[in-house]
DNA sequence: ATAGATGCAAACTCTTTGCAGGTCG
DNA sequence: CGACCTGCAAAGAGTTTGCATCTAT
């Protein structure tokens, strides 16, 4: 997957290059909704440029997500990112670990209220839901209470 | 949340004790709604309790969490703990990265649209909201961009 | 008495940084 | 060519674990 013309244009426009391994990442994180680690990222970005560096993985995800490309969300485990930058919400699976995406649900009226009740400014806002995935649900699989998320887990949504 | 609030008395139902550090670090974490990080705990407990050590409050916050008496949330710079385990929602200010407690808006319908549209059984969920505080806004500071985005991960022991 | 908890230090995982050399525009 | 970027290695930050000792019940 491509990104977007506009979406190179904004970055060389702010001084940024646009180098192979910084295309690359962003191609993978868009090519995936599993939102995956850095470490996954820089499993794949390695099958198609063997010599890149994990720090460099690292780099271009945060220039990215700084540049709006990517959300960047903390999770148990590490950070994860997302190429979906349009409005959505959150399903993680407590059995599974697997981040589902799922439409954008709540509207501008909880926003609302909160700015309502507290005096804030409320700018964006997101919902995550938790339960258990219908994979799961089939093989009758339990959440397990106290259970730590695997970070380098096989890969999701592949 | 799922958990509940029980009294201390369902620890040693379990087999686990209650003991000095334990009781000190369940103290702190309810006696701020600053969401504090397990360094500050420490940091905390250690005034009453100076032997205590930073594996200890590690340990407990992680037992204290899966049995229901804390909520535990990762977000960037580490994980933060919740003594508030009932059901509301978060406001995280993006200047100075103060989160604020809300009480909680999406009713259950939320959940019942997402069980419908995915097929998967939600059993919690969760709202974040995020911009900038009175204080904040009060002073005139503005979200600074390439600011790491604190954002809200998924939580255990909920 | 004894399973469970603690303190200490070392180990571990994830992420960032310094630097010399490479590359994009 | 010059600013930006990269790979490598080493450092940092946060969290967990091994083990001998201690303690709540």
């Amino acid at each position: 997957m491509l990104a977007r013309q506009e979406g190179l244009d904004t970055l060389r426009a702010r001084g940024l290059r646009l180098t192979r391994p910084r295309r690359l990442i962003l191609d993978v994180v868009r090519a995936t909704d599993a939102h995956p680690t850095a470490a996954l990222v820089y499993q794949r970005v390695r099958r198609r440029l063997p010599r890149v560096s994990l720090a460099t993985v690292y780099r271009n995800l945060r220039v990215l997500a700084s540049e709006g490309f990517l959300a960047e969300r903390a999770d148990t485990g590490g950070l994860r990112f997302d190429g979906n930058t349009g409005p959505h919400d959150h399903f993680t699976c407590l059995v599974c670990g697997r981040i589902y995406d799922v439409p954008a649900g709540t509207g501008p009226g909880g926003r609302r209220r909160v700015a309502a009740r507290t005096g804030f400014e409320v700018l964006d806002h997101r919902t995550e839901y938790y339960g258990r995935c219908g994979a799961c649900r089939r093989r009758g699989r339990s959440p397990v209470k106290g259970q730590r998320r695997r970070t380098h887990g096989r890969s999701q949504g592949h």
